[in-house]
DNA sequence: TTGCAACTACGAACTATTTCGTATATATTT
DNA sequence: AAATATATACGAAATAGTTCGTAGTTGCAA
């Protein structure tokens, strides 16, 4: 199952902050920790509430409703939400070339010298087991 | 102005071909060169011719009317779209980390050798440049 | 010159996603 | 105990994107 885009940006916060309540989810969505930004209108506890009660119904998370309060937790991994959503980003936007994303992610002059050292380990890493 | 999944594949044939007929890209969308998968259902010809209707009116293609077959061309850059995009990609799904997409694009054992070797390539070239 | 094939234009249906108002229940404060 | 605050549930409107039918036009062939 892959979430849209406002299912990810709930799923964002559980999987930084763990388990948590609607209002605290939609306080963490309209005032995110820097770098990123603020929705331009704030999104109304009802519509945070809405979703995660269908995110619940398609497994995206689990709640607990032992409390009034219900809690919410991310009920599918990180990293394996992130590899689907790639896999169809690459797919779409790179006709599949994986080197052709990376590139592109690379060569606009923006990476910093620490990235590039870090994926660069990366690669001697992956060569290393090959 | 970013395209939409649709158009994005009409862009992609675009770039690919060059310039031609809502015919010749509509076949093009639901006979496509191996590795892509046709659509399980066969896009209708008055669908694509729509869609190329209203890139037109965003400026996402030009459109020669000098025949009484419509000529239509990519009016945007592929490199440039696709950065765009990837912005987005990367700001919605790694919090706006790169590298934390470099790493989770290579780090599932599925990168040749070869792609890796290019972009070790790549790298280095960078840090040259730095 | 009639008929058929291929073309454009465009309204409108359909789908998916997002948003929120309102009803109702439960806890908390005064 | 009444008023207030905070919860969940859920219908339904709003928005965005996609799809296609149908009308009307133009070129071509019989």
């Amino acid at each position: 199952m892959t979430p849209t885009d406002s299912e990810l940006a709930i799923l964002r916060v559980l999987w930084q902050q763990g388990p948590a309540t609607v209002r605290a989810v939609n306080e963490a969505l309209n005032d995110p920790p820097p770098p990123a930004d603020p929705p331009e209108r704030p999104i109304g506890y009802t519509t945070t509430l809405k979703l995660l009660q269908l995110m619940a119904t398609k497994g995206l998370v689990t709640r607990d409703e032992s409390q009034r309060s219900h809690i919410y937790a991310a009920a599918v991994a990180r990293e394996r939400t992130q590899k689907g959503l790639l896999r169809r980003f690459v797919a779409s936007t790179f006709g599949g070339s994986r080197s052709e994303l990376v590139l592109r992610a690379l060569g606009d002059g923006q990476a910093t010298p620490e990235e590039l050292a870090e994926i660069k380990r990366l690669i001697e890493q992956l060569e290393r087991d090959a």
